[in-house]
DNA sequence: TCCTGTGAACCTCTTCACAGCC
DNA sequence: GGCTGTGAAGAGGTTCACAGGA
């Protein structure tokens, strides 16, 4: 017995890296590929400056062609939440991004709380796009004390203690946080969100962060990113250096 | 030809989404899963924090449980790279980083220029976690004359219109960029930076940049991500209704 | 005994190709 | 003719399970 350290090493619709199923229930049960529902986000950008541009109707060729990926993707991506499109027309422009928007979740408005004054976390508070996609900034906070009171972003919202996270938490029912604090901090932090009932974080500490498998952790490493680039970049030049002296 | 408006669907390595195949010359030829360079990364930074606390060997197994992923990824994902480990043993924490950084490319500095100094990009200037990997901040350009001159950053850069941005990189031989502009002005920029050379982008804005094949982008929406935080919550919550409702 | 490196099985996601509809 | 939705084929990546070394 005593299995309390032994945590089977792949629960059910646990997100090891890139491979979280994610149930729905969307006439019947389905299992959504995550890699689908992230596209989702890209076609919604997507759609969303065509319709700008005054477009009323696209085909998945031209979707795709626009987002450098193939048109088969994107009609089965989409067939995994029913049906939008019509055979010899295509996709509507603004209604497939409604639909869209209303798959994920955001026809409506979600509060979320900052947690987190540094100098990512700042930059955040201005951040457009959150407010255009439906994000609203409720809160934010940071344990150092110089800060508290200070007024960040368009909404002039005053930096709290960390002390009164949870409760602010609890009492406006938020469900998303974004955390922004130093690594040694993180974990602690993560803690009180998720105690005072958020479900959702966008972690920007270059920590796993523990939590029960009910809550999402989305991971932002900026430096792992460059890394990313970094091998690349190398890569090709190794590569187009011994095509050169091995041509 | 004008072949300018049909790029090949699947031009060879290209990224679509997940599916790029870096070809290697490690011992031969090979193709390294882009997954598994990611999860690099992880490994590189979970080494760091274990030969912090002075560990000296590790084994998959533990290395695995404290990034919440099974064992036989982390060896299968070295496997692409040489073999680092010694049976009955482990790795050794130190080593293996130092071999880590060998193959991201990060055992050197690499030199970055900075393009957009709005709210995004001057966080990016504090972020000491570029340094502490090896980037350095040597550039940072603006279109926004208000900003030229202004210093950002430990090293306080002066912020340099854009019209330099293309003699700077050549000069210097950068050949990675950190892209925060406005989505409109991002393709002008990275058709700068890619004339003058450069070879990797960090690309905040959202927008799928148009660049050769030889050019890599890291794309970073941070709206997306909250998106996708809204998706998953938002179906934890229906499956938790229905199972309420239906139990 | 502990642990790595690795072929083989397995599984998920992508691409193909076409029936059916506008 | 153009385009969607989808079964089937095909890649690509992950997990298993074990031979072999320390």
């Amino acid at each position: 017995m005593a299995p309390s350290d032994e945590p089977s090493p792949a629960p059910p619709g646990a997100r090891t890296d890139g491979s979280l199923d994610a149930a729905a229930d969307l006439g019947g049960r389905a299992v959504i590929p995550l890699p689908a529902v992230r596209r989702l986000s890209l076609y919604l950008r997507q759609l969303e400056s065509f319709v700008e541009a005054g477009r009323d109707t696209i085909s998945s060729r031209d979707l795709g062609q626009a987002l450098g990926m193939g048109d088969a993707q994107i009609r089965k991506d989409l067939a995994n939440f029913g049906t939008f499109g019509q055979p010899g027309v295509g996709y509507h422009t603004g209604q497939l991004a409604d639909q869209l928007r209303a798959i994920l979740g955001t026809d409506r408005t979600w509060d979320v709380v900052l947690v987190g004054a540094g100098n990512i976390g700042r930059a955040l508070t201005a951040y457009r796009r959150f407010a255009d996609k439906g994000f609203r900034l409720r809160g934010v906070f940071d344990r150092n004390a110089e800060l508290h009171g200070r007024e960040l972003g368009e909404e002039k919202l005053q930096v709290q203690p960390t002390a009164e996270l949870g409760a602010f938490v609890r009492e406006h029912g938020v469900r998303l946080a974004v955390l922004a604090v130093p690594a040694s901090a993180a974990q602690a932090a993560a803690d009180l969100l998720v105690g005072a009932g958020v479900r959702g974080i966008l972690n920007f500490a270059p920590v796993r962060l523990q939590v029960p498998e009910t809550v999402f952790v989305n991971d932002v490493d900026l430096a792992a990113q460059l890394e990313q680039l970094a091998f690349q970049v190398n890569l090709g030049e190794e590569e187009s250096r011994q095509a050169s002296s091995a041509g």
